[in-house]
DNA sequence: TACCGTAGTTGTATCGTTATAAATTTGCAT
DNA sequence: ATGCAAATTTATAACGATACAACTACGGTA
């Protein structure tokens, strides 16, 4: 039995910070140290589950842990092993994609709770260079993975990651020759079966509005939606000049001058909710009405579009699940050498889609 | 002269970490001092711009360390200072409103940009107490300093953030007799502007439909409409039983049973996006037009409602500025001890709101 | 009896920075 | 020359955690 067990529990020095707000000092591992009598070492060891405490003192030392609240100190641990605890999504603030970034957030959020990972938000502002933000993490070590969205085909970011063995995960493909992990969305899919319907449903003449040809989903869109016409012969075109990104008004206002012209498109591949509801203005605005005159297939990412009125179809992209897969991928790179295989993922879409909303789903 | 300003400059023990990645090691403040040959306080001090360090000394610092590309760690500086450089946002993560934490997490980095603080979203979970982060983060030292939303009129978070005299700013008002930091727009106006815009329309009979009772705003929505439809001595009613966090669908089916009934409301006071779409999705089912047999007022808070089917009338709040503000007064706040007054801040509208979308404004 | 292996525990150094106090140099009047 | 304050610079000790090597018991073995 242990003989020096006396009174000396009392903390050594404690006139320093004497806490402001809270009485109690923030407890340390050395707190539980004097508490249990152990080493400040075996205290840390035996939080850490190491293999070689006795199970009787690790449990001893869980126990006044949890009594006393005790949480490790992140910059401690940070400083010292060099992990951060840190995930970094990168996000342009200026996207004004609708609840894009907020469904994202939410779903790696959701794979983050329960780890000791932090969701950090790096901006990455439109008037710096794109490659900025990763450099800037990878030098200084501020994160332990990095998610970043809108990948190119020849992407800058994803061969620098790769070069420096750096876990990241994004949204959307390259066209490198080195796999590479990424959740993406088949846009491919999603354009072909949109025009598919629109030209079952009576449409002569389609049109779509693409993403920024710098972005790989533009190509997937485009190819898809390619490959529907010319399997049907149908009649198209591409909106020029106006991008998924372009502002809402602009798109209503190239579609308001579009309709005045000539042989107006009657079909509308719409890649998300703000392109569709500008559209849908534009037709409005021409008295030409969704199921009669014309007919739409839209993008959903948000539960909003199920009020739409008229009515139009919808395809669901589900953007929390891409950000909860791409939290849990990311977290499993961290946490040890995957094969790429094991970080890729491709959401497709059910064979035949139900028409009731998303939201109604089981 | 210094004389022993021989070549001993290579650095000490390199075996260490290797650099995975890049070749050259992290360099640290040993690294300047090593090469300015002062020692690595001095090297710290000058960095600070530390008063008692030599002009010349200062700007020999500062030029290697722009040479070598030197950043602070930011885990030993955390350490040592017990300062984070993170700011906290607290957001409940099933918030499914539309862009309202993209609006606000746009406006918070623009107010960090340029500054050493990093963006935290820090969840919480519906599931468990509001007050839970709040006190994670104040008990672990986890931010420098916290905004949180959706502010209640008795707010526990308030009152221990005051306690511990942490700093932090939040987005609505609370009934507490102690002033304490804020942004908040000011919902009394907007739902009294909105209810008279809507007699002036010629509504016989109004109807709004508020957040949920337990935050400050619902009071303050309540209020402003209630004064309005008392000074025009005109009908009104307040749905019950949904909320503006109510599923849109939820809200949808709630007015297409009221309208079936006996005198239906034909104003509509709607505080949000999703509500207004909501309604007028079920004013569609009736065969109920906005502009003919009904009238909308509509809160709007991103820009896709300027291209919504028929055209109603809406009322700007500029979220983003919000979060700019929050994020500006939280800075100053931590900067250091700022008079209460300072930091508070109520979004008003213009006296006369010109008819024009937002989106055009200069 | 001396020696060894192993389970369990401990001491020491260290991550990179900064607060504190001490040391050094400098300038200038005595 | 000498002293003394002001202007600079430096040494030392933390912050709290963990990697690493070393140490202590203890039972078994030669």
């Amino acid at each position: 039995m242990p003989l020096e067990d006396l009174e000396e529990r009392r903390p050594a020095r404690r006139t320093k910070g004497a806490g402001r707000g809270s009485d109690a000092a923030k407890p340390t591992l050395r707190t539980i140290a004097e508490l249990t009598g152990l080493a400040v070492t075996t205290v840390s060891r035996a939080l850490a589950d190491a293999p070689q405490i006795a199970l009787e003192t690790r449990q001893r030392v869980a126990q006044v842990a949890a009594e006393i609240g005790y949480l490790p100190d992140r910059a401690a641990q940070r400083l010292r092993t060099g992990r951060t605890n840190v995930i970094s999504l990168i996000l342009d603030p200026h996207e004004e994609i609708l609840g894009y970034a907020t469904s994202m957030i939410k779903g790696v959020t959701a794979a983050l709770r329960g780890t000791p990972y932090h969701l950090v938000i790096s901006p990455h502002f439109s008037d710096s260079p794109q490659i900025e933000p990763v450099e800037h993490i990878i030098r200084n070590r501020l994160a332990d993975g990095i998610i970043f969205t809108r990948t190119e085909p020849m992407d800058q970011r994803v061969k620098l990651l790769m070069q420096n063995d750096f876990p990241f995960i994004c949204h959307g493909r390259t066209e490198l020759a080195t796999p590479h992990p990424f959740v993406d969305y088949d846009n491919y899919d999603f354009a072909y079966r949109a025009a598919k319907k629109l030209i079952a449903s009576g449409c002569a003449k389609l049109t779509i509005v693409l993403p920024p040809e710098t972005f790989t989903f533009a190509h997937h869109m485009r190819h898809g939606f390619m490959t529907a016409v010319r399997e049907e012969g149908v009649g198209f075109e591409i909106a020029t000049g106006i991008t998924l990104d372009s502002k809402s008004d602009d798109i209503r206002r190239y579609f308001d001058k579009r309709l005045s012209q000539p042989s107006p498109p009657d079909g509308f591949v719409c890649g998300g909710e703000v392109v569709a509801m500008a559209i849908m203005a534009a037709c409005y605005d021409h008295g030409l009405l969704p199921g009669r005159e014309v007919d739409f297939v839209a993008k959903q990412t948000s539960g909003l579009f199920d009020q739409i009125r008229p009515r139009v179809e919808t395809i669901y992209e589900d953007l929390t699940e891409a950000g909860l897969l791409m939290g849990q991928l990311l977290l499993r790179r961290i946490a040890g050498p995957v094969a790429v295989g094991e970080l890729q993922h491709l959401q497709r879409l059910a064979e035949e889609l139900p028409p009731s909303p998303p939201s109604s789903r089981p």
